[in-house]
DNA sequence: AATACTTTGTTCGCTACCGGACATAAAGGC
DNA sequence: GCCTTTATGTCCGGTAGCGAACAAAGTATT
């Protein structure tokens, strides 16, 4: 089992926008609740209608919700990063879900017993504020996705999911094989290479097996659809960054 | 404005099942804030960006909630009738969402100030906990929508929009023009006419200018697509209908 | 260096759905 | 009753994406 964290500065904590977000007073009363851990490329956080043990927390990762339809096709329906948490579920109520978590971009993350933070979700206003909003933020992405599913091309979405990608990671370099990426979008591994060849011959990106690095964000901002938009202004709005706060 | 239901019997407002599952203690203490009011056809419940002042619940009526892009398509998030409430966004902190809701049958509801609501939510754990659960319930519809668009046909989505709207029926008549149902489904008119004459074609519907009236139920069942049935089951489990509770 | 494997590129026919145009048919106003 | 409006049926060409098969180019194994 991995260590606490009771001796982690809070600027580490806050490295997930979540907690970052919450007062020094309660992060401090979080934090030997804490745990550090790794999150490893392809690991499962949790499956459909399985119970969870944990409540995720990422720092430098991306995670996928997804769900994978009985014939085996799936669909991503929203990815978290370090702006939020996995396992909504928890405090919502339901225990499980029926869709998947799957670790889309290697990196670290906190996490916490679900029994903990129900029991401060309860008890303390200021956590459930934040994670009734996150979770609200949350709603909108997935929503997005159903309209976006519906109505824009896989060079749309394609773009979409790179922004999204891109506001989760540190840095411009999308560690992702074009046929994860076509389990992500629900897509053909066909469609993404067409999508993505398009892209690399207009300069935006640059990709060679399973790295994709863009080098024209503003390129992409100008293909993509409306629905990325939405959804970052919908994210600033409910869950504005604090001021960054100095560690005790 | 319309009069407040102080002297109705909880037997009518348990006529929205959300507030059906409430004790009979926490529905007495809502009551008088409860309104009854008409839900119009096409009457849009909230607007994009609106704020809200009243929460609805649905008892005999249905709403969609749907999300309109920039050039005018549009696609159906989800659909609330009597088991669930309109304006989840007002508890879950955000006061507004980027989506509509439209009246998509007409009929009666109750409706609550926001206000009001909010301030039950935050001291009433029961009332969260139940709002909590209809939300993550509501979340996994939209969830499933968003898979359902990528990855099924229109004939597979026209049974479940007819399956999920006779859910919140109490008669096998659907009032809905093709055209209306196309909007919902983010298809063309042409595409429903399509489906829906295969259906009628096999007699599992029967259709005239706005009226759709279904014929085997089994039918439908038969041919939708998973999706249905996973909404419909995590429904069921997050919201278990209560026996009946007879009024004060 | 030889081999196996993974990732990406390309092609072909096929189908679902789109976009538009237009024909009919039922309902409602007057 | 007639005429307008609304709802449905049908046809057309066009296209995005599917499914399958296969080639080529990197990467890893040994």
């Amino acid at each position: 089992m991995a260590p606490t964290v009771a001796e982690a500065p809070l600027a580490a904590l806050a490295s997930n926008k979540l907690l970052g977000t919450l007062s020094e007073k309660t992060l401090l009363e979080l934090r030997p609740s804490l745990e550090h851990c790794r999150m490893a490329l392809g690991m499962s956080v949790y499956e459909s209608g399985g119970r969870q043990a944990y409540v995720y927390f990422p720092t430098d990762c991306i995670v996928s919700l997804l769900y994978v339809l009985e014939n085996g096709a799936s669909a991503e329906i929203a990815v978290v990063g370090c702006e939020g948490l996995v396992g909504i579920s928890l405090f919502m109520g339901g225990e499980t879900t029926p869709s998947r978590a799957v670790v889309q971009s290697a990196g670290h993350g906190f996490r916490i017993r679900a029994s903990k933070l129900k029991q401060r979700f309860e008890s303390d206003h200021e956590v459930q504020h934040l994670l009734l909003r996150y979770t609200q933020a949350l709603i909108t992405q997935m929503s997005q996705t159903a309209v976006c599913n519906r109505h824009h091309t896989v060079d749309q979405q394609l773009c979409r999911w790179l922004l999204l990608s891109l506001d989760r990671l540190s840095s411009s370099d999308v560690a992702m094989t074009q046929e994860l990426i076509a389990n992500m979008l629900g897509v053909r591994r066909e469609g993404v290479t067409e999508a993505a060849g398009k892209l690399q011959a207009d300069g935006l990106i640059e990709y060679s097996r399973g790295h994709i690095k863009v080098q024209d964000r503003a390129g992409l901002e100008a293909r993509v659809c409306e629905c990325y938009a939405v959804v970052k202004t919908e994210y600033d709005r409910l869950l504005p960054s604090v001021p960054w706060r100095s560690a005790a």
